[in-house]
DNA sequence: TCCTCTGGTCAACAGTTGTTGGCATACTGC
DNA sequence: GCAGTATGCCAACAACTGTTGACCAGAGGA
């Protein structure tokens, strides 16, 4: 008895997510994910039942975003460009549903939950209608989703290289209109408005 | 002989086109293709060589962006994300490179050689400094990049509802701030300027 | 007519995959 | 001490993968 099932269990949740974050969910082999577990591939399937099980475990996630009501109105965007950079650089999960996302069903599925039940409330805290606080939020996750892949996954050199800041800088207006930003205005006099 | 050589190859080359963007890399089998175009899978072999160099035929790509010079200064984020738009309901080709690139170290590649001889020259024509170019580029590619993804691919419901001027009315002006807007002004006083 | 060339079918290969069951080993409670 | 149980290793399974080669059918020129 070398180690606790616990251990052996958290030994091969980080294997995994590592693995299905770097090469989604076909490539990244319950045998490849064992060894880099330092671990019998039997014993993965006795732990999580089967691969399927194991990647459901492997990217269980909460986004954490900030309560909008707590961030002064005019920084919404920003903010919520900072917190999503933090909790994409904090672990593996965001990557995982992304590059995954792109070719399950499933997963899309799920982010598209994630999205309704994470995103959607930080915009209908500036917008009574319910199907436009949809809209922004929709728009507001193209420009999110577009940075982490540009970023992220597919590495695009100036967007890798670019500091947080100047990230926030040039990201978080073009959130900050799509959330608060008068759609009114915009459609009559060309953008002029997010800052309020 | 049914067919002429050329004729099956081009249905095997769309059946192939058709379940890369379905369902990625791995998961479009061979034989699923062979089967979809109604052809054996030792055909595709003969005709193709290998799977890979099937998928190398199938994603063959050119944006076609409209030339920067032509199109007003003020206009060129809305005509870019019309092009775009357009470009990726029209085949195939790009849902197969942001699928698979995600997962495929090459193909994600390949999306930033795309991106470099593509976009960035569009950027190019509004500044002086290459590197700023570069990086103007890489945020307007996140923003046409997540639309894409949420749209075509996710399919978050109110992205994927949209209509196609009111996504060029929301997401035109973001990429004509990050292609001409006037990044000293955004810094010292918040952004306000991407009519210039 | 025969021969050849082209397009197509079929069966099989070697390798990899997720998954299973049996067997050894060590720890724990009596 | 012993039995029971939890942990780990090993070999094998059936299914599926990309890929190959042998063989067949019919068209077209000699």
């Amino acid at each position: 008895m070398r180690r606790s099932s616990a251990a052996s269990k958290s030994l091969i949740l980080a294997a995994a997510r590592e693995r299905f974050a770097a090469d989604g969910y076909e490539r990244a082999t319950v045998r490849a994910i064992a060894a880099d577990a330092g671990i019998d591939p039997s014993m993965v399937m006795r732990y999580f039942g089967s691969k399927e099980r194991l990647f459901a475990a492997a990217c269980e996630v909460d986004l954490a975003l900030p309560d909008p009501l707590t961030v002064p109105r005019g920084e919404v965007g920003s903010a919520l460009v900072e917190a999503f950079l933090s909790r994409w650089e904090g672990d593996e999960t965001l990557q995982i549903l992304l590059r995954t996302g792109c070719t399950h069903a499933s997963v899309a599925e799920r982010m598209r939950s994630i999205f309704v039940t994470q995103l959607v409330p930080v915009a209908a805290a500036f917008t009574g209608d319910a199907s436009e606080a949809e809209k922004r939020a929709g728009l507001a996750s193209s420009q999110i989703l577009g940075v982490a892949l540009c970023r992220f996954v597919l590495e695009f050199p100036p967007v890798k290289a670019m500091s947080r800041q100047e990230l926030v800088a040039w990201v978080g207006p073009t959130i900050q209109r799509y959330l608060v930003g008068d759609a009114a205005l915009d459609a009559r006099c060309g953008v002029r408005s997010w800052e309020a």
